[in-house]
DNA sequence: CGGTCCTTTGACACAGGTCAAGTAATGTGG
DNA sequence: CCACATTACTTGACCTGTGTCAAAGGACCG
């Protein structure tokens, strides 16, 4: 393992190139030496930016020129087609990497859902580092193998799924990366707004909020206070999202 | 470079670990040295298998022991909800990799489309080969990159667009893939049946054929013998795909 | 308070699904 | 090479889930 690998962890310097989430553990990069000057200079070239609620960090066709990692917030990714509607692609939270890409231009936007906290990085210098740091390299592998399993199985979700198994299948997943991400399980937070519900699961507002109402007369869940969503009847819920 | 990235070379062996797509140029490799012992040993456990049309390569949930590369053919990869709705989530073609995955099981089925060729190799060697072949996991990175923006545009397919744009973005992605391919992209060929098509595009079959009729009426593509579609006013079926 | 935005609810429309039948293509055995 | 079976594709008639449009709460905020 190369040293300079060790030198990205996560308590190092804001930018979480190793990023906390259930495979990537920041404490395996915790008890290793202080950055040498090199790697201090090297790191000098990361910025961390805070951005407010509905600023937008990059659109699509933007020229790639950082690539992000999310410490702290919610992102929202998104394309547009020309007469304006929208598909959320995918909400990223603390340790999402965000901007990868191997073309010049970004393929889909990307704005705040709340206060957020980035640490970006010059993308051709990632190259540059990618090259010499396997460890990296692997970790973003295993990154975008999982991402490319969840994206199945939200085109699964998107073409082959009615609007009830959608928003169920919807909850149980952040459910599941709110248990990953150590947060509660079961009231599920929900940040963001019933349109940007609507637009990941290609509803509309009108339908997500019938399919909830519906739900919940039925004591599938609870709505509490404040976003949360009880689950109520949890193997009723997984039943439904599996399509039985 | 090391190496042993050098013998995975087309030409060398019959695993296309190094595909010979748009960004993956087989002819970089072709003038290394032959193969040493020690390499030859470790690629014996290559193995070329051959697949007739419909049969299964692999299922859901089979524990995922080989990754493949296709060298001949096509392959749907699909997944099933509990009542049987099918959706196929992509079509692969000679020099796509096949397989990959940090879980135990395959998290989707695989299934030849017409006789198709391909070489396996052991699931937990190859973590091992990624270790020691950096040029390799880079290429596979650059490969679940672009998997991954493919992947966003079927989202957006699947979530937001109509029944006639979704087959026009179709056959606009066959052509474009076709010609990366170096395989003509005007007369566009489309191996794979109207009820697999469904299954990509989120339809019914009945539907498909009705987009096609009116397609064809409308003087937008001309049908060919043999699967082939002509693409007769290119401008006209772009602003289509893109929601003009 | 009064405005703005978000969410819910209702009435209705329509794209695409379902069911059914007919036609073309493909395969298969004699 | 031809009957015949089988499967793939197309077309029609009708239905339904979700979208559209409109309006009425609610929540938040200056």
């Amino acid at each position: 393992m190369s040293r300079f690998s060790l030198a990205v962890r996560a308590d190092a310097h804001p930018l979480h190139l190793v990023s906390p989430c259930d495979t990537c553990r920041a404490r395996e990069f915790s008890a290793c030496a202080p950055l040498t000057a090199e790697e201090q200079k090297r790191l000098a070239i990361m910025r961390t930016v805070n951005i407010a609620p509905r600023c937008s960090i990059f659109d699509e066709a933007d020229p790639a020129e950082y690539v992000y990692t999310i410490t702290a917030g919610t992102v929202k990714v998104y394309k547009l087609l020309g007469d304006g509607r929208r598909q959320i692609t995918g909400f990223l939270v603390a340790g999402d990497f965000l901007g990868l890409t191997h073309n010049e231009a970004y393929a889909y936007s990307a704005e705040a859902l709340v206060p957020t906290r980035l640490c970006r990085f010059p993308r051709r210098r990632l190259e540059a580092l990618l090259a010499e740091i396997p460890h990296l390299e692997q970790r973003l592998l295993a990154m975008a193998s999982h991402e490319l399993a969840a994206g199945q199985d939200q085109m699964m979700l998107l073409g082959r799924k009615s609007a009830r198994e959608r928003f169920v299948s919807f909850i149980l997943t952040m459910s599941d990366s709110a248990k990953r991400h150590g947060r509660p399980g079961d009231p599920v937070f929900l940040a963001m707004s019933r349109s940007d519900i609507a637009d990941y699961l290609g509803l509309t507002t009108e339908t997500v909020s019938r399919t909830v109402t519906l739900l919940k007369k039925q004591g599938l869940i609870e709505l509490l206070d404040d976003k949360q969503i009880r689950l109520s009847r949890l193997s009723a819920l997984r039943e439904i999202a599996e399509g039985f």
